[in-house]
DNA sequence: CAAATACAAGACGGCACGTCTTGTATTTAT
DNA sequence: ATAAATACAAGACGTGCCGTCTTGTATTTG
C-alpha cells in the first residue's frame, strides 16, 4: 500500500504536537514559532515545514488529536435534555487550556486565509453539524416544527459561545449554558407551536397543544 | 493650557491613520507593519511608536475616527421598530471594508492582551451598551418584562454577528438582521408574558410540571 | 534666550521567516 | 544485493520586521 521510502515517524509527529502544546502552555500562543517548535521537539525545522504549513496547523492538529474523535451529540430521544447536555458539554469544553487554543486558532484564521479554510471546514462547521443533527432528530420526532431554522439556532449558540470566548463578556459556566438552553428551547417551541397551529387549522381545532412532549 | 514644547502635528496623525487604512486596503492586514506605516505615511518610525503601541492601535483609532461618534440607537418609542432598525444598521455596518478591519482587530485582541483591553472597553462593550440601552428604554415603557436578561439578549445578537464575521457561516444581509430581530423579539415577548403570568399567579396556583424559570 | 516637546533620519542587534544544501536513515521494488 | 524513493537532521542563508537608541532639527511656551 505505502510506496517505497522511509515511512513517516509517528514519534516525530507526536513530539511536534506535544512541543507546540507545551510552548503555548508555558509562554502563550504569540510566543509560539515554527523554529521554537522544532527546537523544543528536537526535530529539524524542515521536518516541521514538511508536514505543517504553519504553527496554527500544528495547534489545530494537536487540538483535534486531543479530542480524539468528534464527540457525538447526546441522543436520549428528548430535545430538552439532549440540548441541555450538549450545550453544557460544549461550554465546559471551551475553558481552561482549550480556551487558549481556541481563541488563538480563531485569531489565526482571520490572518491566514489558507488556515481559515481548514479551521472552518475541519472544526467550526463540524461542531455546528453535530448540533444541527441533534436538532434534526428532534424535528423528525415532531418535537420541533418543520419550519424551524436549525442552522440559525446553532449559530445563535456558537455565536454566543465564541463571543464569550473572544470578547470576554462573561463567564463560560453552567449558568450560561442553561440560559442558552432555555432561550433556544423557547425559540424552537415557538416554531413547534406555529407548526401545530397550521396542522390544526386543516383538521379542526386541537386547542393549543402548547406543550413540548416529555417522553 | 498646553505646556511648552512643539505641539503634536495633526497632519502627521492623519497621515498615519490614512496610511494604515490604505495598506490594509491594498495588501491586507497581515501585511501591515509599523515600519510600513511609517514609510507609507512619510513619517519617522519613532513618531509612530510615540503615539501608538501597536499597529492594531493605529487601526482601531482609524476605525473610530471614521465612525466619528458612536451612532446612538434609534428611539422611536417602539421596541420592534427600534430593534429592527438597530440590527439592520449594525449588520450592514459590518461589511465591506469595515468587515476587514473588524476581524483583524478581533484577531489582534486575542494575541495582544494590552490591545484586548482597549478593544473590549472602547469598542465591544460600548456597542453592547448602546443596544442594552435601547432594550432598557423598552423595558421602562413596559414592553418587556422586568426580569428579562437584556445583557444576554445583546450578547446573542453580537455573538451571532461576530460569528458570521469570523466563521463566515453565512451572509451579513438584511435577511439575517431581520431573522435575528424576530428571534430576539420572541425571547423578549416571552419574558413579558412570564412577568404578566407571575403577576397574575397570585390568584391561581400554577399547575404545570417542570416550567423553565428565569432567574 | 532657555526649556520642553515633536519630528526626521537612520543605525543597531535580535529574531523568526521560509528556502536551500548536504548527508544519513529506512523502506520498497527489482 | 542494489537502486529508487522518501523521511529526517543539521544548519547556512538572505529578507524583513521588531523595538530601541542616537543625533539633529523644528516649533512652542515662559
Amino acid at each position: 500500500m505505502s510506496g517505497p521510502g522511509r515511512p513517516r515517524s509517528e514519534t516525530v509527529r507526536h513530539a511536534v504536537l506535544l512541543a507546540a502544546l507545551e510552548i503555548v502552555e508555558q509562554s502563550g500562543y504569540p510566543a509560539l514559532t515554527m523554529e521554537g517548535i522544532a527546537r523544543h521537539a528536537a526535530v529539524s525545522k524542515q521536518t516541521v515545514y514538511r508536514w505543517w504549513p504553519s504553527k496554527a496547523a500544528v495547534v489545530l492538529e494537536a487540538l483535534n488529536d486531543g479530542a480524539a474523535k468528534l464527540a457525538p451529540a447526546p441522543d436520549a430521544g428528548d430535545l430538552a435534555n439532549d440540548l441541555r447536555a450538549f450545550l453544557r458539554r460544549s461550554v465546559l469544553g471551551a475553558r481552561g487550556r482549550n480556551a487558549r487554543l481556541l481563541v488563538a486558532l480563531m485569531a489565526e484564521a482571520q490572518l491566514d486565509h489558507g488556515f481559515a479554510r481548514s479551521f472552518q471546514n475541519e472544526f467550526l462547521a463540524r461542531r455546528r453539524a453535530v448540533m444541527v443533527e441533534l436538532l434534526r432528530r428532534a424535528r423528525d420526532r415532531g418535537e420541533i416544527g418543520a419550519d424551524a431554522n436549525l442552522e440559525l439556532i446553532a449559530e445563535l449558540f456558537f455565536g454566543a459561545l465564541w463571543y464569550r470566548l473572544l470578547a470576554a463578556s462573561g463567564p463560560l459556566d453552567r449558568t450560561f449554558a442553561d440560559e442558552m438552553t432555555d432561550a433556544l428551547l423557547q425559540l424552537l417551541d415557538h416554531a413547534n407551536r406555529s407548526a401545530l397551529r397550521e396542522r390544526a387549522a386543516a383538521a379542526s381545532a386541537t386547542p393549543a397543544g402548547r406543550r413540548r412532549q416529555r417522553r
